[in-house]
DNA sequence: AAAGTGACGCATT
DNA sequence: TAATGCGCCACTT
């Protein structure tokens, strides 16, 4: 039997399940994965995915800052996709994370 | 093998 | 609140 799955498959996994409207940081993403101060390793998995059924736009930094964005060829690109889910920027440019994290049930 | 890089996060200043 | 430094770990050179 081979152990658990790849640290970055769990991560896509996970990543999946973001409903439209809702963000998720790296942090946080790590965290659910039992994997804590291992956000750099889900920007890495993320930044492998060639999958587009994996909503990859929906994952943002601790502060709501999009950090993939220039992996979508601009940073303008997955605000784009963000707010026509629904995702509202402030004036700096970030989501306010008390309204727009999901988590898992 | 060693050092540098990066889709991050936290403590300290 | 913003800016800085350090920790973290996989990948690259």
């Amino acid at each position: 039997m081979g152990g658990e799955p790849p640290f970055a498959r769990r991560v896509l996994d996970l990543v999946r399940q973001v409903p439209a409207g809702r963000v998720v940081s790296y942090g946080q993403v790590a965290d659910l994965l039992g994997a804590p101060g291992r956000a750099r390793e889900v920007g890495w998995a993320l930044a492998g995915n060639r999958d587009p059924a994996i909503p990859c736009h929906r994952v943002v930094n601790r502060r709501g800052e999009l950090s993939g964005g220039h992996a979508f060829g601009h940073p303008m690109v997955q605000r784009a996709l963000l707010e026509d889910e629904g995702v509202a920027f402030d004036g700096d440019g970030r989501i306010d994370l008390a309204r727009f994290r999901w988590e898992p049930d």
